[in-house]
DNA sequence: GATGAATGAGTGTTCATTCAT
DNA sequence: CATGAATGAACACTCATTCAT
């Protein structure tokens, strides 16, 4: 019966965790990290800002760099959900790379905290933790419009990276307001920069 | 102090500051910082890999963040007397900017390890100490030739932060490999990256 | 915290504060400063006396200040409920002050470690953490019998804490070694100064 | 030459003081530890006080112990020079020791910084360092007048450390802010101060 | 499963003192 | 003689983690 809380049980023995503790753990380290960075974020203010005892901590996770990685995951699994929805192989290519580029945008403006934590988190030592797979598994609906794109003349013939260099990256710099000193995000800037964005794509 | 006021004195009793050990200190944090993250470069490892007693640090910088700021500043001053070089106003926009292009990326390749340090100052909360006004002065050569560029219709009409999203961004971001998969940064792929970097501020 | 809420609970898991350990610091701090004074007695010095961990000292304190002041006040706290005892106000006031004058001989005779580590506190800086109030509230019942001597025109009509000046301090002081050079404190000797405390105040 | 400034020289050898920058030390180390505590009195904060470099301290004194008893010492020795004037055999013992009474009230508020010094210094642990003899030297004169009291059955035929108890002490009580909560310090209390002291020693 | 107590190892910083100049 | 640099040892305190309950 305890198990059923987890989907799909392989294993039967592990603890019944409380969701509700285990999110509330994820969003006081987002929060802290934020507030007061990586550094000063020790295990029992997360715990105090989480409402949780500092042990309890670790029947979640293995350790504080564990909870600080499935943080990071965990955010990262859920804007993958979201940030290539309505992607189809209908749409052109521009039109394709421009929803994309709204969905971004739509869901760090939403989501800025969470975004905040995982620019940090990809800039630190940390990111070392994630295998480059997990990475590219991320990114492979954008690689398909792309790729199409390339296939079908519209994108320049280069390797995938040079077009997150100039799709991806810029947009997300864009979002941080430690790197990007361009006071508000309206909607007129940020087709602006769709615009240099896809001039420097596009074939 | 006493004996700067009585600069113009044939014998001057006071011991002076080694300026090898604090360049020593400056080439400890930046090491370590790149090998372990600003977290774990606690002022003692900074000190051991300097060659000094933790107190030594006390006396050339006020406390930790002073000596992080300062060694931020330090590079970004030898930087910035670097990346401009050989700018002048008869050079045509489009070979202005591919200069400093090339000369961002030279001084980049040779100096990795600093440049890899300014990297996770920006994305940290230490960047806060550096106030605008310090930032906008670094790139006022940069600005003046966007500017110029602007002026005579060969780039496009917009904030100057957008020219830097899409011209200084993706460079760094090039060079860094915590960012950027791609293996090798032959010249053919900095020169490519420009193609990418022009085509989308040009007009 | 959580667990006193729900006070009346047949289990409870949370670990307690073990009083015993409270009270092993309250010793161990007394005996040190008492040995070494406040300036010597460092938290490691009064954690290794104690026999606990240096941190542990930060779970039943808030941190030095706090340990030393809480000292303090227990100290004060169960001194107050022993100076006073069996006073009444059919004693007359003769007879009252010199059960006070025993009851503090008494005391402290039997405290020494503990009134020794007052008077050093007294005189210190950490003083001013003792609010008058607490101050005064301390000496309720002996100012009550000196208003009662004046009342009864048997004590001088001037100013409590110039009785205090030639009544309470001079007690203190003979019981200090540091300040006072009789050798003994035999009955003798104490009688001795509560005549010269008597003919003081006495009207 | 060198040693001229010295009054009387019996070992030459030894290295020109500026008495100026003595001075300076004892009245900065006075006016800090007023303001601080001992506990807080760094040497290095002493040397800056006193405008000169912490190794200037270790050509003028042996340690920092040495600096503090040296300054306790020079204290008590101008005082002493201080209290006692006037006295002489045919004054009547009370109009001397009223005397004595007032020269202490004067000298203290004339000096109060020096004064609280010493209280906070015979307070410490520091006044082991202080040998009974020198002591009593200090109190010679008013021992005299205690004795020829005694001896004229003017005064109580007790220990003259008892007469101390309630002569000397509660003078320098008054006098302590930290100690006494009577808040200004007009001729009357002095007076009335006086009387019960008078009282309590006189026959 | 969950708690707060407990802790050895570490933190950044200051200490009293010595050293080279 | 006087200086400020230099330092090992110590400071008060916090850390990530484990333990007993």
């Amino acid at each position: 019966m305890a198990c059923i809380k987890r989907s799909i049980v392989y294993y039967c023995a592990m603890r019944v965790k409380d969701p509700q503790k285990e999110n509330a753990l994820f969003r006081a380290i987002v929060q802290l990290v934020n507030e007061i960075g990586f550094a000063e974020s020790s295990v029992s203010k997360i715990a105090k800002a989480a409402g949780v005892s500092p042990a309890t901590i670790y029947t979640y996770f293995e350790n504080k760099d564990d909870l600080i990685v499935m943080t990071y995951k965990d955010i990262m699994g859920r804007m993958s959900a979201n940030l290539f929805v309505g992607l189809n192989d209908d749409l052109p290519v521009k039109d394709a790379l421009h929803l994309v580029w709204r969905n971004i945008h739509n869901y760090i403006s939403s989501h800025r905290e969470e975004f905040l934590f995982t620019e940090q988190f990809s800039r630190s030592p940390y990111i070392q933790n994630i295998d480059l797979e997990t990475h590219k598994r991320f990114f492979l609906p954008l690689a398909a419009v792309i790729r199409r794109g390339v296939r079908e003349n519209v994108l320049k013939d280069e390797h995938f990276h040079m077009h997150m260099l100039f799709f991806y990256y810029p947009i997300l710099t864009l979002a941080n307001p430690n790197s990007c000193h361009v006071v508000s995000l309206e909607d007129e800037v940020i087709e602006t920069a769709f615009r240099f964005a896809w001039d420097a794509i596009k074939k």
